[in-house]
DNA sequence: CGGTTTTGTATCAAATTTGTATCAAAGTAA
DNA sequence: TTACTTTGATACAAATTTGATACAAAACCG
């Protein structure tokens, strides 16, 4: 089950939330001020961070900053119903955010909504500016789609899955094709060539001469 | 969809939540006091009843002890937060409360969960302008109803509810048919073009070659 | 039963992908 | 450098896949 840190300074609002969601079914571990805090995402992978504006040493807002780094999913906990806070949070790149007081079934609900929200998250491989979706099958480059054929997405899976490999051309053609390699044709190189061109790959996927070609960094 | 009455004197506050709630989907109507709002429930029957503590005639308190004999669901508007108010409104039966001034999609929120919680929100999915009664079967667009076939229904089910997912033929039949897939049909093309065409999806339902279709957005 | 609706196959056209051929360019080894 | 091999680029033809339509079989419904 998920892992949360809650980062809040007031001790029975911590331990009303802990209790909520440990009620849930959630592991949570409390800090008590920023750089506890930031002390612990250092050293543990949390799923979700429940994170409270005003605190000692350092504060929701600059935490939130460094959180960034991590991809964790982030809900701010402010005492101000004031819009502003909200939307600079949100801005921030927090998920959500929960006023004080607050409903405890609404905290468990918006906990998991977040949660659902990443785990949801199609599986989405990043290499550098190219994302590929997995479950969609959809390409893009800098956000824009890129329409790739059959042979030449399961090639590009192929090359991101082994960086930094030099792969043999009948390796490649037996992962793509499923058949055995009779050797002495070009159809790799062929595919190879359109998927560098079609993303722009002509420096990252290099070829490897008498080999075949290798997807570099 | 749900209907639900505001019973609130201040029209302005009034006119801005029933914006909200219309926004999100629901039908709102305005009572501007007790009596009236009594009055109103009498004569139709409604999904939830926002309202307010203060009221000429009747003020909430009366008016709840009314309402209780009918079983639908009410969510407290107070503009005072002192909590002596809310623990009474709770303990006559309010399912929630909310205080002035709150913040629109928080307002949204609560009012979904509420109906959520009283299963009042029928089983609706909604895509687009796309609508579907998963209860009645009833499928409409822009809502107009359009008349769709089982198989019909049940892709576009299936599309629904894995947006953005490529599916492949293979599973989409053995899904729907509910019997292996021997490979080498064009059944689920063709009802795939008709679901298109009924509904307009050129653009929605794509066409992933070699591999089935993906129900975009 | 008879008529209607739904469902699936067949057919053809259009679109897309895939692979071979060809030639130019680049790399390798002696 | 030279001779040779390998790879890049392009064009084009073959093969595959999908869209569209028509129509027959099957199920449905009074």
């Amino acid at each position: 089950m998920a892992d949360i840190l809650i980062i809040e300074d007031e001790e029975n609002i911590s331990n009303l939330i802990k209790m909520a969601l440990t009620q849930t079914g959630f592991k949570c571990e409390c800090a008590f001020d920023g750089e506890q805090g930031a002390d612990m995402i250092e050293h543990k992978k949390y799923s979700l961070i429940l994170l409270d504006i005003m605190l000692p040493k350092i504060n929701g807002f600059e935490l939130m900053e460094y959180i960034k780094n991590y991809e964790i999913p982030v809900i701010f906990i402010t005492a101000k119903s004031d819009t502003i806070y909200k939307v600079r949070g949100l801005k921030l790149g927090a998920d959500d955010y929960i006023t004080k007081p607050f409903d405890i079934a609404e905290l468990q609900a918006r906990v998991e909504a977040v949660l659902r929200r990443y785990n949801m998250t199609e599986p989405h491989i990043k290499v550098g500016d190219i994302d590929i979706n997995t479950s969609s099958r959809i390409v893009t480059k800098n956000g824009e789609i890129i329409e790739l054929t059959l042979k030449e997405y399961e090639i590009l899976l192929l090359f991101i899955k082994n960086k930094n490999i030099a792969l043999y051309r009948e390796m490649i053609y037996e992962h793509v094709w499923n058949e055995p390699y009779m050797g002495d044709t070009r159809t790799v190189d062929l595919h190879v060539q359109r998927l560098r061109k079609k993303l722009d790959l002509k420096d990252k996927i290099q070829s490897v001469y008498k080999v075949g070609y290798r997807y570099v960094e």
